[in-house]
DNA sequence: CGATTGATTTAAAGCGCTTTGGTTAGGGCA
DNA sequence: TGCCCTAACCAAAGCGCTTTAAATCAATCG
């Protein structure tokens, strides 16, 4: 059924029908109501692909999952975007995913915008010197970003988390404890949260007067295996860290581990604080946490950045918005005082 | 820049330009190289949303993501996804992702199907007697099942694993190895791959007449938690098990959590076969493998899955698809003969 | 009572493609 | 030379909506 179809049924025009529908006012009240039951009646929806076209939106955002040379896909995607979901059913949007490794990346943008199969799109994981916020703002495709550029001092819409200063919390929180040797557990250098968390890490350990050991900063894939790894090669040297920060539960799950292994335990023999984006598959809240963490849920991030996105295309001359969440530290059974 | 504005800018009818850029016969070569070099200058690609209503093919897959009462997003569905993404952008077609709850289930594939915005629908996780199978017949969309709903008997595509087998043989490799008392963790009894699993598991005790322990099946979402609850509470049975036969790794993370918190050590004390989906951010590939497993790649089985929905979508008149995935049990250190 | 107004409704254009049903020009053949 | 064929191209219709511009009709007003 269509829409000629329907308003032939009824006796009315195409205009009539499509106005009643659309709830324009200069349709008579009792029409709109005949209308609307007909369509119901007969499971009449105006066909997407034609609306699409004669308003010229597509009603739909596109999120561009990057994957890197390792092609692995990173469980907080899928957490961000059952948030963003969550958004765009509420008004009428559609969500298209693509994944792309770093070399394609760009020509999809182009191909996005020139094909006008989206009305906007998230950036997710921004790297330092993104060249995806550049490109976007030529293309003048609408676009909020998951997180920040610090080097890219241009205006541009973004939600993010206070990354420098829960990893500064978190790091002053363990030297309170006692802990002199941290070993932080970062996500791949590239990555501007990482580099802000790593930042963080670094501001506490300075003001202390700390020296930073060498190789106690880990990047990489925050996987369960990477995270069993390093946290194996740290515990193998001969200063030790008695404290890990980790960028991600999931990571934190491969330092618990080799924390095991060694034959030690995690809250009492090393602590260890997490950056807890409050997967639905890892959670970290019972009463007693498992792990001490700094805490954002990525999932409200991406409900958050999705009503961004559809303010910034119904009104596309307002300012940049921004975003910054706090992500408060909170007390689990994975720390302790420093072992003498 | 439009199809008019290239083909006037070229000297030639619009009917011609699009023909060239589609390879089809009846323009001279020489024509076709010029409209091409001319769409490539001007960064021209047809407006998709045009093209969609003029071919009457949407050019898009949906995929619809299950999220039952509890909220949660199975990290498995990002690297179905990936998978599926894969096949996708090979053949120019783009994915939609929804998130629907089961109580709008119904109503969304009616609408996707009313609204013409899909060409098919991949169907996650179908429970017993599931509904959507039926429905999606009915109103003619094509679809491919990730997985299979035992209780239906008509025809229709599927890519699955051989769940019950799979769970056969991890059951009688943990009794080889001298195990009576067995834990099964299991994801949740709607579903018809748990019941398949659970099936496997019982026709192997069944077979060497071991009693089945009336609390010996958990089921629930696979998260770390459950598992570590579930692990937790048939530890502190008075006949606890020996060994545990775990359906996801994520669950089994927590299950090797509630091992060493009750003092015992997985692959010596306890048993754990899991099995492994192969997800990109919990590798399970070492030389030894830190958990024996049936293995599957869920990310293989997106790209089957997606292309065999296009294969349909191309020759709509073929027999239903099917495939059914081997999952080889290989093993690692999680395992070992039962303590006496 | 004719003109004006406002509330409804309609015909038709337009969105940017694809595709149908031609048209044109040149070459081959008797 | 005249006819047919084929290669190459084109005008216009059509996809199913929205929206502009215009029409209709009853009510109102001076």
């Amino acid at each position: 059924m269509n829409l000629k179809q329907l308003s032939d049924q009824l006796g009315l025009s195409q205009t009539t029908v499509s106005r009643a529908l659309n709830n324009y006012p200069e349709v008579n009240e009792h029409t709109r109501e005949r209308v609307k039951l007909a369509a119901r009646k007969h499971g009449y929806l105006p066909n997407s692909r034609a609306t699409r076209l004669a308003t010229g939106k597509a009603m739909t955002i596109g999120h561009i999952i990057p994957i890197n040379s390792t092609e692995v896909f990173n469980p907080i995607f899928g957490d961000f975007i059952a948030g963003a979901s969550r958004a765009y059913s509420k008004r009428g949007y559609e969500l298209s995913l693509t994944i792309a490794n770093e070399d394609s990346e760009e020509s999809i943008y182009r191909q996005i915008a020139s094909k006008g199969s989206v009305d906007g799109v998230i950036v997710h994981t921004p790297r330092i010197n993104d060249p995806r916020i550049t490109l976007l703002q030529q293309l003048q495709l609408p676009f909020v970003v998951h997180g920040r550029d610090h080097s890219n001092q241009s205006e541009y819409s973004w939600i993010d988390m206070n990354n420098r200063r829960a990893f500064y919390q978190a790091t002053k929180l363990l030297m309170d404890l006692g802990h002199k040797n941290i070993c932080l557990v970062n996500g791949s250098d590239s990555l501007n949260f990482a580099q802000r968390r790593s930042q963080g890490y670094i501001d506490a350990l300075t003001d202390e007067q700390i020296n930073i050991g060498a190789n106690s900063i880990y990047s990489g894939d925050l996987t369960e295996a990477n995270g069993f790894n390093a946290a194996s090669a740290a515990l193998n040297q001969s200063e030790s860290p008695t404290a890990f920060l980790v960028s991600s539960y999931v990571g934190a799950l491969g330092v618990r581990r080799a924390i095991h292994k060694a034959g030690l335990e995690m809250g009492r023999d090393i602590s260890v604080i997490i950056h807890d984006d409050e997967l639905s598959y890892f959670q970290n809240d019972d009463d007693i946490p498992q792990f001490t963490a700094t805490r954002s849920s990525v999932r409200y991030a991406g409900e958050r950045a999705a009503m961004m996105l559809l303010d910034i295309i119904d009104s596309p001359d307002k300012a940049p918005l921004t975003e910054l969440l706090d992500a408060p530290l909170t007390i689990g059974a994975s720390t302790g005082p420093a072992k003498k």
